[in-house]
DNA sequence: ACCTGAACACCGTTCAAGT
DNA sequence: ACCTGAACACCGTTCAAGT
């Protein structure tokens, strides 16, 4: 497998001509914008009409809404992934370092309202555009988790299917959340507590 | 305030006039079939379709979708609300006592698709046909909490209202979960786990 | 290779007219 | 007191024509 093949997905490639590497931009950092306010369900139309194009020419950068929410967001699901392996390298505790990185999922998971379910819902659909988060938190939860319960910080048992799926619960909470109190803190704090060994 | 004040609530009143009450019930029992099928997104037009009637029948009585969606889940609330009497007179595992309800009350938040994130959505907003919902668990929930407390099987300091965040962010989990696993059991039992006076 | 925008489809919501 | 359905608005999506 070539390292491109590895890199460069088969939906919302940036264009080659200058021109359409423009719209592209554009309509990404629109529709940045709108997603932050409207939620990721935000109008195409207006999305186009901010970027300055038509409405075709979003339709051909990014064929369905998923596509360019993907987009919207994978610069920032690179950062995340590179983290898991700063995390993973560092020596010390190795609770902290999970916990720290499951944070950091969680503020990837809830950017945008919405978002949460887009990842929930491609969860386990191999092929769709959002799948690729899904893989990338596994693989980069993997070595962290593995850390932690030869530390014997955390049971076992626990998977990284069902840490993502609380990744996703804790995001989805934080997303629902009203200003003043994030929920998702405290959901955080009882389930890494359930996963420790001395309990049950 | 009187017993009718308390009860009855000022959106989608069951109609006095025998066409009313029938159409008024064949809309809920289409909106219960379409809701299951499709989510709470279900298109209203099919729904006013599915009971013969036509669309502006619908918005007679039941002016948004929120409000069908309430009426559509009022009677199972009930039920859940009187289980948590039950559950509160047993003598016995406070503890039991209290997680029983709370799966029965995520079996509820997850009657639909769609129907967690209306939950959340209202629980802060006063006046809102769902927040019937929260207040409703939030009086249910109380005194179960109590006596898992007293029992020692529950923090101090754990609140009703950390619990509804509980209860709906695993009834989001289950809606989202793959038929085959649901994910909501195991993010339930870290939790508990987690509340436990023991952990931390 | 990429852009444009008209055209079509679908759905939510309102309201004047009716019984 | 309740019902009807046409009318309007808004949005997603496609595609023939253009550069």
């Amino acid at each position: 497998m070539s390292p491109a093949a590895e890199t460069e997905a088969p939906w919302a490639r940036r264009p080659k001509r200058a021109d359409g590497r423009r719209n592209y931009d554009a309509i990404l950092e629109a529709a940045r914008v709108a997603f932050a306010n409207r939620g990721t369900g935000a109008s195409l139309e207006d999305i186009a009409k901010a970027a300055g194009v038509a409405i075709g020419t979003l339709y051909g950068h990014f064929p369905t809404r998923e596509t360019l929410v993907e987009a919207s967001v994978r610069e920032q699901l690179d950062q995340l992934d590179q983290a898991a392996t700063t995390l993973t390298e560092e020596d010390g505790d190795a609770l902290g370092a999970l916990t720290a990185w499951v944070r950091l999922a969680v503020e990837h998971c809830s950017t945008y309202r919405g978002l949460a379910s887009f990842l929930a819902g491609s969860a386990h659909t191999a092929g769709a555009p959002l799948h690729h988060t899904g893989v990338i938190v596994h693989k980069a939860v993997a070595p962290l988790l593995a850390k932690a319960k030869e530390a014997g910080r955390i049971r076992a048992d626990v998977t990284a299917e069902e840490l993502y799926a609380v990744i996703t619960a804790a995001a989805w909470t934080r997303e629902n959340s009203p200003e003043q109190v994030d929920h998702s803190v405290r959901l955080l704090a009882f389930v890494t507590e359930g996963m420790a060994p001395q309990a049950g």
